[in-house]
DNA sequence: TGCGGCGCAGCAAGCGCTTTCTAAACGATA
DNA sequence: TATCGTTTAGAAAGCGCTTGCTGCGCCGCA
């Protein structure tokens, strides 16, 4: 019924090992006969079995790629990226990988049952991107998961995420608290002292980082915080726009916004809208990733521009091999301000 | 080194079947020697081998889902729903099924690739999602490879994207030209008689339906089109934003712009007011796909919604078997006028 | 002429799992 | 007590591929 090596063989007149190595192109085959096996797998459309091959061969072509959203651009940017480097189709021919990027939905059971099924599949590597839990239990748990499969020859890589020490993993992260620290500088300049702030989440280490530097500024300042000030949501629009309703009432004489991602800043944008509040006239936003739509809020927002496409394609790369691992396993991948006219100086 | 299911079977003193049923679950095993086994597996932290599993049993548990661009939210969000649906961690207990996805970057060759990817770890289900080309000779190859595909017995779910005839797949189409009709309809509606197109690349059955779509309430309201009125581009901002001046440049009379879709929408938009027309008393814009950001645009974007969860979700059931197949493999899925802030009447 | 070396192809042993078939043990039935 | 059916476990034959090792023929050198 389908078409196996043994028959590829059969037709070239040759051995299933021949065929084996004519199309690993890892074992010197005279030409003649490479291209008599060519032939007969063209002929036969001759498909390998990627078990069998991953099973005997006991590697895979497989790359996890784990993301928190796939609807969310920052994590498709990313991921297009890594997977661009992966190769997969498109890539340097021959080392044809299928990169599988699976959505976990910021759920930790998620991640874990993710990894144990790439683990299951005997992936080449893993690519895990965007802030992490910060339950002890489940940090613990991923950390097991990904000493074991690096153990297991998987080469892990995270991108955009924090360290996780003693895994083995490459880290690629993102300054997050520098970001945040520039950006609540930034607002503080053009003499801003009453900051509302939109924090995502409360148990994501992105989260904490971002919220951490805009504090730092505000200490740096001689700004004392208000507990009013701060309101965790996720990390949605919808979130943006409830939690900046709810920080004008807590507060109207805020000046300013700093919302944890452009997703909520732009919900925040409507929300002050919404509130018969004028951007930056009233009161000033602020987001953080920049990602494309960013540039087209009306206005466009300021912003902490993060290299989300350059990240992936190295993280790709080194999942790859292709690239070099960064000094200690580690590197930190800063963030660009982008001043654009959501910020502006405070009404008087 | 690793531990195998022949491990499990000696610690917990049962056969290696044993232990596979078990951990299959389809046949009849004691309670007692059950928990052995379960206990076994849970000691040794046995992870089961993926290909071997898949070479035995001649089947994986691998989902594709392909898509033209991971980074563009109008696929992050089917191939989240679809996801969803698999399975995968998350969905129903048992059936844990990896979904994979994969970017095709609207590239031919990659998404040819890719099913030869996937048909070689012998997927389980693939799903194809958004427009395809219409190049004659890849669309005869792409039918010729779902065909082989499902005769493998993977089911093939085309989400978003027009029929393929005699391959056996189900297709869930988006109804692009009853879409664009509408909207434009709306337009002619308002007044508007001079009305701009940005077209997507030229060999997509999207944007062809699209435009059809539009050029029919054209001629149904009896307006000749002037071919100036047409731009072809790419699915973008940046396309959007240069077709736009480029319309503006051939006819600077145009009253209203429709766009490919929110992408192109929101570059037009840019375009329009850094080109001092004002939105919508000098240009109406309106933008295709309703994403989430459409509605922050300023003003917010007039558009037409494709339910893209619910027809991701749909598709995903499908290719799990879990729903019924629509009567004779395909159905329409509609799109919803949304009017809102960027449409409005011409200018005198 | 003889022999080591080399280039290339085949043999065969798995890789770790699933599944069919067989068998043991036990209670129920006659 | 003998027979049978039922339930549960094991033996073993692959699934389709990779790869270490063996072997064959040929060239070049002595």
């Amino acid at each position: 019924m389908t078409v196996t090596l043994a028959d590829v063989a059969a037709r070239a007149q040759v051995s299933p090992a021949t065929v084996s190595r004519v199309l690993n192109g890892n074992y010197p085959v005279a030409a003649s006969t490479r291209e008599r096996v060519l032939k007969a797998v063209d002929d036969l459309d001759y498909v390998l079995n990627g078990p069998a091959s991953a099973l005997a061969a006991a590697t895979s072509d497989l790359v996890g790629i784990l993301v928190n959203d796939i609807a969310d651009p920052f994590f498709g940017i990313m991921a297009g990226a890594i997977q661009s480097e992966i190769g997969g189709p498109g890539g340097r021919a021959g080392g044809e990988r299928l990169a599988v990027v699976c959505n976990t939905g910021g759920a930790p059971e998620r991640e874990l049952t993710y990894l144990t099924l790439l683990q299951r599949q005997r992936a080449a590597a893993v690519v895990l991107t965007g802030g992490a839990m910060e339950d002890a239990a489940h940090q613990a748990a991923v950390a097991a998961k990904l000493r074991k499969l690096a153990e297991a020859g998987t080469r892990v890589v995270l991108c955009g995420r924090p360290p996780a020490p003693d895994t083995g993993a490459i880290a690629l992260t993102f300054d997050n608290r520098g970001g945040g620290r520039e950006l609540t500088d930034h607002l503080i300049g053009l003499g801003h002292r009453r900051l509302g702030y939109i924090a995502g989440p409360q148990e994501r280490t992105t989260t904490r980082h971002r919220l951490e530097g805009h504090r730092a500024a505000l200490t740096a300042h001689g700004i004392e915080e208000d507990p009013r000030w701060t309101v965790h949501g996720r990390y949605d629009r919808q979130s943006g726009y409830e939690a900046t309703l709810e920080l004008l009432r807590r507060d109207p004489g805020l000046t300013a916004v700093v919302a944890a991602n452009d997703s909520v800043a732009l919900g925040a944008c409507a929300a002050l809208r919404d509130s018969g509040l004028r951007i930056p006239d009233d009161v000033s936003v602020a987001g953080f990733d920049d990602l494309p739509f960013s540039i087209d809020a009306v206005p466009a927002l300021t912003t902490v521009r993060l290299p989300l496409a350059e990240a992936g394609a190295r993280a790709g790369r080194i999942a790859m091999g292709r690239e070099e691992e960064p000094p200690g396993g580690i590197a930190m991948v800063r963030g660009e301000l982008m001043v654009r006219g959501s910020s502006g100086g405070p009404r008087p």
